[in-house]
DNA sequence: CGACGGGACGC
DNA sequence: CGACGGGACGC
């Protein structure tokens, strides 16, 4: 479909028809600000007055297409979209992207002829990039206990002393609207974000009852693949077969984990309340994630649960996991196979996991 | 040389 | 209703 923008001329007709479905709609969009409108000003920042990032791409919009729609403004000097670096091949989007015109008033002009532009269902935003640096990244924060009252707005007063927020997000369910009381919060500097976890994590809000949750959120990845691996557990609990090949598509994930989570049918294990016979891996790195679990053990039989643990504050690997297997032949085949197995620069021992009390 | 988890991570 | 930091040996 947005082959479409890219094959044939009628461009503009397509965005003017795009452009006022949104114009009707804009009241329900947020996350339209720009969050770099605070630091321009001046002649400061020579790059970011053409230099603009591109948020909520759709998923099947290539780097070609992202071009071809803002070349449609003005000369584009550089079009890039940012793809996984993923070692599989697949490279998908992950959905956002950097335009740089050549020139800044075709910038400017971009970002107020597209930015809130409805496109295959996705609402993109255009804002200036910020200028590249390391300190911007890694600043996401995820909060959890919140009072079910409070509001964006609410979190965002609380947060924002603590440095220049680029964008928020309160989760609510799904079926009742109301507030499930965990948030999102981007801050513009990594240095912001570490300031507010250390003053607000275990905090009360003003009249609330229980102290808040504040960490750095997860990576995408991980979240998703977590979502995924309970997804495909109660789905293939309740009735095999289904949805599967849908979901794994969807959330692209890991073909090892989905190759083997087709196999996994009774996971009750006699004697044992809690299904599957569990493994300790330990001298993992601290970049560890669940997919390389899924990638070693997968090939020994079925695997229910995989588990990457990591420190509450930075997301980084504790150097070490776990991984649950149904059948115990394949969980010891598995152990006898990988223990002293070398990933990286690590030699791993895999065991199965003792009691908690001892080593 | 480090050693065994555990609410909630996206409307 | 959505992944905000790439890629870079050239100037």
């Amino acid at each position: 479909m947005l082959g479409l923008i890219v094959s044939f001329p009628p461009l503009r007709t397509y965005l003017a028809l795009c452009f006022s479905a949104h114009l009707a709609d804009l009241q329900e969009v947020y996350d339209m600000s720009n969050g770099y409108e605070d630091h321009m000003g001046g002649d400061e920042g020579k790059d970011s007055k053409t230099n603009l990032i591109v948020n909520y791409l759709p998923q099947s919009m290539t780097q070609d297409e992202l071009r071809s729609l803002f070349s449609s403004i003005g000369e584009v000097e550089s079009a890039k979209l940012i793809r996984d670096k993923v070692a599989g091949m697949p490279r998908h989007s992950l959905g956002y992207g950097f335009v740089n015109y050549l020139n800044p008033s075709d910038a400017d002009r971009a970002i107020s002829t597209l930015n809130g532009l409805r496109l295959q269902s996705k609402t993109i935003k255009v804002s200036y990039a910020r200028p590249s640096s390391d300190t911007i990244k890694d600043a996401n924060l995820y909060i959890s206990g919140l009072p079910k009252s409070m509001t964006q707005k609410d979190v965002e007063d609380m947060f924002s002393r603590y440095g220049h927020i680029i964008n928020s997000r309160v989760l609510v369910d799904q079926a009742t609207g109301s507030s499930r009381g965990v948030a999102f919060i981007r801050f513009d500097k990594r240095a912001e974000a570490e300031e507010a976890v250390k003053n607000l994590n275990g905090q009360k809000p003003p009249g609330a009852a229980e102290p808040i949750t504040v960490k750095f959120a997860a990576n995408p990845n991980q979240a998703k693949n977590t979502q995924l691996i309970s997804q495909l557990y109660h789905n293939q609990s309740r009735r095999f077969g289904g949805p599967l090949h849908h979901q794994a598509q969807r959330f692209r994930f890991s073909p090892m984990g989905v190759d083997h989570m087709g196999g996994m049918g009774g996971v009750s294990v006699p004697g044992n309340s809690t299904s599957g016979w569990c493994i300790f891996i330990y001298n993992l790195g601290q970049d560890a994630d669940e997919s390389i679990l899924w990638q070693m053990f997968g090939p020994f039989g079925a695997v229910t649960n995989v588990k990457v643990i990591r420190d509450f504050n930075t997301n980084k690997c504790k150097g070490f996991g776990f991984v649950t297997m149904t059948n115990y032949e394949e969980a010891a085949m598995a152990i006898a196979s990988l223990n002293g197995y070398r990933l990286g620069d690590k030699i791993l021992q895999v065991s199965f996991k003792t009691s908690k009390g001892h080593k």
